[in-house]
DNA sequence: ACCTGAACACCGTTCAAGT
DNA sequence: ACCTGAACACCGTTCAAGT
């Protein structure tokens, strides 16, 4: 009987995502992976691609899971604003609690490391879906295009440190948002 | 009498540039950096102190250059809406012309390599500047977050190609600028 | 099928040796 | 002062060899 299975895809990229926080991309190894799964290096390319491959399934997962965050925080408001506000908390939160992997999935990155469509655009859907209970049909991907870029911009600003002064980051992006909403003609409900 | 210098810090950081947007950050490697100079790589350790400089004086160049480039931007408009409109163009542009040096700029990154709290600070004076010809004083610092947050984000996120449909990004940017100048009260100059 | 050690072509960095 | 070749400790990846 050959050797059973000791490491699988699975337990690659998990074990992978702690190294990347550590470690930031560029100290994303394989034989340091390897060495944390008690494997030699070679042994991971048989369960995943290559680096290139790791890094994208790293993403790809991450894409997912800040899908469902988003996709709670949707249900969790009492109204659009609601939800608006609770879905920016949700993307704050995912971004500080793994920031590599939020630079990961938005930065630039070669073509073979490139994750599907699919989990980006499950990603949007819920912001989608709480714009279009706001405004007309015809605006619903421009401002929900504004809102995005305003709590993405906040959120990556804030995690790069540009914004010095103390304080609740929470509290200032929620105060943007009102803003945003009421230049598209809506107060907070 | 001794060799004549064959290089020097600007050169090393001229030369990489080209290197950065290339091959992204990691492709950015101190022997083909060498190789382009026409030089070893142990010479590149006399001009600067390793690669973790090198970067930090990519980095701390790029963010002086985006601050030229906001200044010209702020003295180009006739009104403080204009001038904003103006300073998210030239934001814009700056990360379509050069994608990696902007994301090495508002990435993470190791201590090592963070740049001058002081250049930072020069690029978001013009900013501020035309935000406080709007806006109380005691509203500028977060009305100022608010825009710089949105054009950030729309930029960072047509970089990374999440807009997909096509279009010209400068025109959705104007109305995401316009809305948000709504909300806090002003119209259009 | 899966793991291994050895090997190859890279990399950043140091250092003694040359001018 | 500045450049070099050689060396060290890394790295991703391949591959023949083992089970």
């Amino acid at each position: 009987m050959p050797h059973p299975p000791r490491i699988s895809s699975d337990a690659i990229v998990a074990a992978a995502r702690p190294l990347l926080e550590e470690h930031g991309v560029e100290g994303l190894s394989m034989r340091e992976l390897a060495r944390r799964l008690d494997v030699r290096a070679p042994s991971l390319y048989f369960h995943v691609e290559g680096r290139d491959d790791l890094i994208r399934l790293l993403t790809t997962r991450g894409v997912r899971e800040l899908g469902v965050m988003l996709t709670v925080a949707n249900r969790a408001g009492a109204g659009p604003g609601d939800r608006l506000h609770a879905m920016a908390d949700a993307y704050a939160n995912f971004a500080f609690a793994s920031p590599q992997l939020f630079s990961l999935i938005f930065g630039p990155c070669p073509d073979e490391r490139r994750a599907e469509d699919e989990a980006a655009a499950a990603a949007a859907e819920p912001l989608l879906a709480a714009v279009a209970e706001l405004v007309p049909e015809d605006d619903v991907l421009d401002i929900a295009q504004a809102f995005w870029s305003l709590v993405h911009g906040y959120t990556t600003l804030a995690l790069s440190d540009q914004f010095r002064m103390g304080g609740d980051p929470r509290r200032a992006i929620h105060r943007a948002v009102d803003y945003l909403m009421a230049g598209i003609g809506l107060g907070r409900d």
